[in-house]
RNA sequence: GAUCUCGUAGCUCAGCUGGUAGAGCACUUGACUUUUAAUCAAGGGGUCCUGGGUUCGAGUCCCAGCGGGAUCACCA
């Protein structure tokens, strides 16, 4: 009863997909079959032993002309290479195929007399002739020689199935001028099927190989200078460390809320409290915010602390880790193409307070002005206020609409208003500031870092004030979180920390103006 | 969240003031032993994003929805 109603329902389904599929799926299909029929597996189980890459083969291919005026390769005469097929150009008893690996594409010529050399020619005029597609992989052995139009290619002497594709790819063609037929450029398309936007515009796999050379070099970096790389929580109960809205979840067991973290910065704190002179986490970090060019929901965040420092020991650590991480990344370079600029990423930096930046780029000294002056400069600015803002508030947009778009090459924003920052140390000599640094590159924050707060009464009042703005409507004002008060009670070291936007600074060494173009899998909103 | 804009074959796109849905590549069949977006000949392929409306008639005009992109607001 059960099976009968089972098979019945799977003959319907099968029914149903087959007519949803298009008439190239459907022969993609067949031929799977047919490849079946003939006893061949599609989908073989052996490992295929691959000796050599197609762009280590076309660029490093010799060959020596003989006496009688033929040639002869030098090199790569015994090679096993596997890939995808991504053309086929049949001429009567020859065809030649290009076959991408992940090096890069080469081509591939077949003669049937040597693929079938009995009177069974069954491998090359049915197999690879009709009912190989384009996607397949395929493993060939063979060796290399120069066609005469000049392109090295493998003559081919065995070949086999390694994957059937049954799916059609969008497979880009360029002709001889260079120019592009048939481009999969939708950034939609490109986003929800990264698998086929790496396959058919490799091009954009150099983007993520970029990326994960930022992040290993900068790990090497920290761990050569001998501090700890580690993991904290990302559910946590209270989302402490930064302003803004995070993404709630429910643990069943516990039966309580618990949130995907918005910053780290209260647990690596802790760690130094407990004893470890430098910590470091990469990971991701979570906020239930707006989505755009340049915000993900979940995003990459570097935070480090290092005891017994403070944020000018720490700006010079930046300028030395990032012009190591970008040498690395641009191939000893520091100088990275960006939109219409040129960005230098070797140190030092420019550094410019954030009431002497407003002061150059507008001639007015907000220092001196109180609340009502504040509010009346944002208006000449066409700055809309609300009625919460303070003046830190104020001061702080008022250098986001004149001062930012200034900051093109790497340059420190130094000493915040108190306001913005309940995490950072007072100012050494300036009432009403902290120790806080932001790094803007191409006008563009990507990184902030402070001299961290140790002192624990302080703390609590800065958690106070945060709550009295909460209760003013703020809902991203941080949240007191009990425990972390306690370690500071039990005395934290002074301390420098630092978070850095990774997506960003990978944007940055990539010339992408998008925050998509550098997650593999950004947030899309689901299809139907 | 607001504004603008786009959605047509597997891919890239055309489709006029409303009148039987098109091209190139891909696919199918055939020819071709150094081709290269191979070529040549023939052929098949559509929920025109979805749902309403106007109209004798809608891919086209109107409304709503879904999805994308751009700009703006908040944020890193």
């Amino acid at each position: 009863m059960f099976l009968t109603s089972y098979l019945l329902f799977l003959h319907i389904d099968k029914k149903q997909t087959m007519q949803q599929l298009s008439e190239q799926e459907i022969v993609r299909r067949e031929n799977l079959q047919k490849i079946r029929d003939l006893g061949i597996d599609p989908y073989p189980p052996e490992q295929f032993d691959v000796t050599a890459f197609a762009a280590d083969i076309a660029a490093n291919f010799e060959e020596e002309v003989l006496e009688d005026g033929k040639k002869q390769g030098l090199n790569y005469q015994e090679v096993s290479l596997a890939g995808r097929v991504m053309a086929s150009r049949e001429a009567g008893k020859a065809l030649f195929m290009n076959i991408q690996d992940s090096s890069g594409r080469i081509q591939l010529y077949l003669r049937r007399e040597e693929i079938c050399p009995g009177e069974d020619t069954t491998l090359f005029d049915v197999v690879i002739k009709k009912l190989l597609d384009l996607g397949d992989f395929v493993g060939v052995k063979g060796f290399a020689f120069r066609t005469r139009t000049g392109e090295v290619t493998i003559h081919v002497k065995e070949f086999v199935f390694l994957s059937k594709s049954i799916r059609p790819l969008p497979i880009v063609k360029r002709d001889a001028e260079g120019n592009v037929f048939d481009a999969f450029t939708d950034p939609e398309q490109r986003y929800r099927m990264r698998y086929v936007d790496l396959t058919v515009n490799p091009q954009y796999k150099d983007i993520f190989i970029k990326r994960s050379k930022l992040l290993a070099a900068m790990r090497r970096y920290f761990d050569n200078q001998g501090w700890l790389e580690v993991e904290t929580p990302i559910l946590q109960p209270i989302h402490g460390g930064a302003a803004a809205r995070p993404f709630e979840t429910h643990h069943n067991t516990l039966d309580m809320p618990l949130y995907l973290r918005i910053a780290n910065e209260l647990y690596l704190k802790r760690l130094i409290v407990g004893g470890f002179d430098g910590v470091y986490e990469i990971g991701k970090m979570f906020r239930n915010e707006g989505m755009d060019r340049t915000h993900n929901p979940e995003f990459t965040s570097m935070e480090i602390y290092v005891a017994y420092k403070d944020y000018h020991w720490m700006m010079a650590m930046v300028e030395e880790c990032l012009e190591y991480v970008a040498k690395a990344v641009l191939d000893g370079a520091t100088e990275v193409q960006f939109g219409d600029h040129v960005i230098n990423f070797a140190g030092p930096y420019e550094r410019i307070s954030i009431l002497g930046g407003i002061q150059k780029y507008t001639g007015k000294d907000v220092a001196a002005m109180d609340e009502a002056q504040l509010r009346q400069f944002c208006k000449e600015l066409h700055i809309e206020t609300e009625d919460n803002w303070g003046r830190g508030k104020m001061i702080d947009e008022i250098f986001g609409e004149t001062v930012e778009r200034h900051l093109i090459q790497p340059t420190y924003v130094i000493d915040y208003p108190i306001e913005m920052t309940p995490l950072a140390k007072k100012h050494r000599t300036h009432p009403g500031l902290v120790e806080r640094f932001e790094l803007y590159v191409n006008g563009k924050e990507i990184a902030n870092a402070y001299t961290e707060l140790n002192d624990p009464i302080d703390q609590r009042e800065r958690f106070e004030d945060q709550m009295k703005l909460r209760e003013r409507g703020d809902e991203d004002a941080m949240a007191l979180d009990e425990d972390f008060l306690r370690s500071l009670e039990y005395g934290m070291p002074p301390t420098s920390g630092l978070g850095i936007g990774i997506d960003r600074l990978a944007m940055m060494l990539t010339n992408q103006q998008a925050i998509q173009e550098v997650l593999f899998f950004p947030q899309m909103r689901p299809k139907q």
